[in-house]
DNA sequence: AAGACGGGGCG
DNA sequence: CGCCCAGTCTT
C-alpha cells in the first residue's frame, strides 16, 4: 500500500510540476469566482478552448454576476451564445442561474448533490467546479482525461462504453492529489489538450511518458479505442424568403424543446420522399404559417453538418398568394429588416444565408418583392 | 445503453 | 470527408 501511494504521488507531482511550467494563461484561470468558473466549464463542454475564449469574455461583459444572468431575457442569453452550438447549454444555464438566485441565495452550491441538481451540471462540470472553485477532491473525467489515462494504463476497451469510463474514473479518483485537486484536474486536461493529443502525441515532452503503457508499446495510435460511429443521414431542407412592403423578411422562432430551440430561422422544413423542393416550401409554409405561397426564384443553397445528420439548405424567394402568416403552435413569427435581423440569434446555416443576402442585396430587397 | 444535441479545426 | 472536442439529458 505504501508503494502504491508513492507511485500515485509521483504521478501527481510529475503532472502538476509540468503544469506549472507549461500551463496556458486562460481567462478563467485568473479568478476564483465560482460563477465565472461555472460559465467557463459549461462553454467548454464539447468545445475547444480557442473557440470559447471570445465567447467567455463577451458573456461576462454582458452578465458580470449571476444576478445579471438570472434577470436576463432568454433571447439576450442566446444571442451571446450564437454560434457556440449545443444551445440547451445556454437555456439550462440560464435556468440554473435563476435556481441559484432563488434557492441558494445567489451562491453556487459547494456540495456534489446540490450542484448536480442544477440544470446542465453533470458529473464532469460538478467535479470541475467543486475542485477548481472550492478546492474539493473530485476528479474530472472528460475526453482529455479518458485519452491520457487510457494510454497511460494501456486500456484498450471501447471508450464509448459506460464501463470503460467508470474504470477510468476510478483511476482518476485514486490518482488525484489531496492538496490541489483543481490543479491536478486542470493539469490532466491541459496535458491531453496540448501534449497527449489524439493524433501525433508529443510523447517526448510528456511528464508521464516513463510509466505510460501506450508510449512504451507504441500504441498511442490505437489507444484510446473507439468503436466505429454510425453513418449520419443527409436531408434536404427548403426554406422560404418572404419580403413584406416594408422591406422586411419573415422569420420564425423555434420552440424551446426542439433542436436549436429559442433560435430564429427562415420558415421551411424537410423535403419528403418523392417531393420537389418547391413543393416542400409550399407545404411547410402552409403547415407552419397557414399561408399559400408562390415561388418565383431560387436564391441559394448551402451545405451544413450537425452532429447526427447533414443537410443541404435550399432558399427560395416566395410571395404570399393567400392568407396572413400566423404561427401554428407556440412558435412566434416576426418581420425583420436586414439591419435589425442581426439582433436575433440564428443558427449557423441561417446566419450564412443572411450574410449572403447582406452582401448580394446590399440591404435592398425591393426587386425581389416586385419581380 | 443508445440517441439527441452544434460548430469548428485538423489531417 | 471523418474524427474529435474541459458532456448532459432523455428515452
Amino acid at each position: 500500500m505504501r508503494i502504491r501511494i508513492d507511485v500515485n504521488l509521483r504521478f501527481s507531482q510529475n503532472l502538476t510540476g509540468w503544469y506549472h511550467q507549461n500551463k496556458r494563461d486562460l481567462p478563467w484561470r485568473n479568478t476564483n469566482d465560482p460563477y465565472k468558473i461555472w460559465i467557463s466549464e459549461i462553454m467548454l463542454q464539447q468545445t475547444r478552448v480557442d473557440t470559447v475564449i471570445p465567447y467567455y469574455e463577451h458573456f461576462l461583459e454582458q452578465f458580470p454576476t449571476i444576478y445579471d444572468l438570472a434577470d436576463a431575457d432568454q433571447q439576450q442569453v442566446l444571442k451571446c451564445w450564437e454560434g457556440l452550438g449545443y444551445y440547451s447549454r445556454a437555456r439550462n444555464m440560464h435556468q440554473a442561474a435563476k435556481t441559484v438566485v432563488k434557492e441558494f441565495n445567489g451562491r453556487i452550491p459547494d456540495s456534489y448533490e446540490k450542484i448536480t441538481s442544477l440544470k446542465g451540471v453533470g458529473p464532469y462540470t460538478a467535479s470541475a467546479i467543486l475542485s477548481i472553485a472550492f478546492q474539493k477532491k473530485f476528479a474530472v473525467v472528460d475526453g482529455n482525461v479518458i485519452r491520457v489515462l487510457a494510454r497511460y494504463f494501456g486500456i484498450t476497451d471501447d471508450i464509448r462504453s459506460a464501463k470503460t469510463k467508470k474504470r477510468i474514473q476510478q483511476h482518476a479518483d485514486e490518482l488525484i492529489s489531496e492538496k490541489k485537486p483543481g490543479d491536478f484536474n486542470q493539469a490532466l486536461m491541459e496535458l491531453g489538450a496540448t501534449v497527449c493529443k489524439p493524433g501525433n502525441p508529443l510523447c517526448g515532452e510528456c511528464p508521464l511518458s516513463t510509466g505510460c503503457v501506450a508510449a512504451a508499446s507504441a500504441k498511442t495510435d490505437r489507444i484510446p479505442y473507439k468503436s466505429p460511429s454510425k453513418k449520419v443521414p443527409h436531408h434536404h431542407i427548403a426554406v422560404g424568403l418572404i419580403v413584406n412592403d416594408r422591406n422586411e423578411l419573415l422569420i420564425a422562432l423555434r420552440p424551446n424543446e426542439s433542436m436549436l430551440g429559442g433560435l430564429w430561422e427562415f420558415p421551411g422544413g424537410k423535403q419528403e420522399a418523392g417531393e420537389s423542393l418547391k413543393k416542400t416550401v409550399k407545404r411547410e409554409l402552409k403547415e407552419e404559417l397557414g399561408i399559400s405561397v408562390e415561388i418565383f426564384k431560387k436564391f441559394d443553397e448551402l451545405k451544413h453538418a450537425y452532429s447526427h445528420f447533414k443537410i443541404t439548405m435550399h432558399a427560395y424567394w416566395c410571395k404570399i398568394h393567400s392568407g396572413e402568416p400566423a404561427p401554428k403552435s407556440s412558435q412566434k413569427i416576426e418581420w425583420a429588416s436586414l439591419e435589425k435581423i442581426h439582433s436575433y440569434p440564428f443558427p449557423k446555416a441561417n446566419k450564412t444565408l443572411i450574410e449572403k443576402l447582406q452582401t448580394m442585396e446590399n440591404g435592398d430587397l425591393t426587386r425581389f418583392r416586385e419581380s
